[in-house]
DNA sequence: CCTATAGTTCGAAATATGTCGAAATATAGA
DNA sequence: TCTATATTTCGACATATTTCGAACTATAGG
């Protein structure tokens, strides 16, 4: 376990704002929906930052916060910069906890 | 999902200090011992602070934040403060992003 | 080349955080 | 009750973070 770098990570969801984009980055498709990997999971700056009510440059510091963190990838496509999160993050974050005490006492 | 609330809690494990205290609370007992619910996984505030030269009154501030996320317990016992991580809260951070794209794409 | 759209960079200001030492509180034991 | 140990509270200070607006860069489409 790297404490820096994970203590980094979880500096970076430690803020509202920033843990609502990347949440909204982490639902795909709608219930029912087929997902498809190649662009489903891909929002531009502006879509992400809709219904936040911060600045331009204040959505752009953030984005590229959770970046810096190593949380989400971004790649400009034109007018607009695709964010989008590798699959390996989620499992990491999933994961940073387990083989501890949880699972030696959750059933006594 | 409770942006407000879990950004709290991310912000809590998002200091090296604060982080290395939290996990050495989620180390119990070591490989091939027996563990022991009721007193294993609880640590003294001295104890947790113990290698991570910080002065007492860091250390008692970071482990309040801890407790104040929800994170940690903690109970006087004596002269010590106990401190523990009750076992519901590591299966909520090991699940927080569960669910999601990870689950869609991880065997594409 | 001009314009509109999408984002970023750059200060600056307000607020929050991390840290310490000194003083206070809590408890156990002589 | 006096003392030593464990921890917390308080006040202060330095540093970091959040946020904005203004100016800048990048791109697409006339």
């Amino acid at each position: 376990m790297d404490i820096e770098q994970h203590a980094d990570m979880f500096k970076a969801l430690g803020n509202p704002h920033r843990l609502a984009l990347f949440h909204r980055l982490t639902t795909c498709c709608s219930p029912g929906t087929v997902c498809d990997a190649e662009s489903a999971s891909h929002f531009s700056v502006g879509q992400l930052g809709e219904g936040l009510d911060i600045a331009p440059s204040t959505l752009s510091h953030h984005l590229k916060e959770l970046n810096r963190a190593g949380l989400i990838e971004m790649r400009r496509n034109g007018k607009n910069v695709e964010c989008w999160i590798e699959p390996g993050v989620l499992n990491t974050l999933n994961n940073l906890f387990s083989g501890t005490v949880t699972v030696n006492f959750e059933d006594r």
